[in-house]
DNA sequence: TACGATACGGAACAATGTTCCGCTTAGTCA
DNA sequence: TGACTAAGCGGAACATTGTTCCGTATCGTA
């Protein structure tokens, strides 16, 4: 968490008000542009809409990856929360499982290019990392949970499951054939215990 | 097929010796450099390496993509004719949609970032479009026996399927968590009909 | 108001894909 | 064999993008 740390909102002490000013400025204009243009935007065209330059951005967000998690953050937390809700207020684990994957998948496939870059291997590991770190024990529970329950075999890790989940979604744009959450189902089904009499 | 066309063998006619000579060159090269640096080493790494000039890649090979189709053409051309040879030679479909799906992951998961590059959004389109347009009709057929022998629920497509695979085979290097051959398996499964008694 | 630390802007650098063009050379024809 | 022409070549040059650096401007304070 560290380096995603330092780049959160921490509005504490000591820090210049046109600094702060300017960080909101760039969340602002960087959510915007990314919703538009995609995740893949170049830093020149955030600093832009921002009005300020790019080394600003650099001050602030040491690398790309971590202005795009600063932006990102709270909708990521709002997914880690809703696991624990969901298994609570679901009878079935593996429903909420499901309903749980399917919040995942809406976020991912929302921000275009997103998953992409979530498994790129040029310097998004802070990227990388946060997301994983904050929603693999997410999932872990609803594993375990779905398993506990018998619902589904066990043997099958968060982590890989998440990360699976993170690759179907790439590429989901620019083609109507292509529909991850179908394959995300078959995915679920196919960790799906069959029902034994 | 028409830009992969271009760029293929087509030792035909009129063409200068040292044309041909160079040609040669650029896929030994580059099948070299994409082995050791992966699928992604910089045009100037091959173009070096086969002691010629950038120039001479890019008249042989107008995009990068065309360069990678045809270091890879005859084992997509395996890939594809091993379909109906493991459908004839294997008494079940669905353990030959089994086998060749091992056959085309063990294909993408050698080469260093080809399924990375596979679904990369940027200028990608011949190689996409080639590896697609060769395999998932191969594909379509091992599903088709697979469904017609009841082995396998129908509804899914072949390009989906195809697509979520090589989706699944992106990052599987440095990280010996993610396995996607796991998944894959997963997703198999989830395809799989229950024996109705 | 003056001063020091903080922050800023954007030029500059590096890596990479791609294009362009003057020069070289293979192949041909007398 | 000796030109001649078109095919082919090399690599400089251009465009794009991430990132760093540093002289300058600004904020907060004494």
């Amino acid at each position: 968490m560290s380096t995603a740390d330092r780049s959160a909102q921490a509005p504490t002490r000591s820090k210049r008000a046109d600094a702060l000013r300017n960080q909101q400025a760039l969340l602002t204009a960087a959510a915007e542009v990314f919703a538009t243009s995609g995740i893949d935007a170049p830093i020149r065209a955030i600093a832009a809409r921002a009005g300020v330059g790019v080394g600003t951005i650099y001050r602030h967000f040491p690398a790309r990856a971590d202005l795009v998690v600063a932006v990102y953050r709270h909708q990521v937390e709002a997914c880690a929360e809703a696991g624990p809700t969901l298994l609570a207020d679901t009878d079935s684990p593996l429903t909420a499982l499901r309903r749980w994957v399917d919040l995942f998948v809406d976020f991912l496939v929302t921000k275009h290019g997103l998953a992409n870059t979530l498994e790129s291997d040029s310097g998004f590991d802070a990227l990388h990392s946060y997301f994983l770190d904050r929603l693999v024990p997410v999932c872990a529970q609803l594993l375990d949970a779905a398993v506990d329950a018998g619902e589904i075999t066990p043997g099958t890790h968060a982590y890989e499951l998440m990360r699976g989940i993170g690759n179907l979604c790439i590429g989901r744009d620019s083609d109507p054939r292509y529909d991850p959450r179908r394959l995300i189902e078959l995915l679920l089904q196919g960790l799906q215990r069959p029902p034994s009499p």
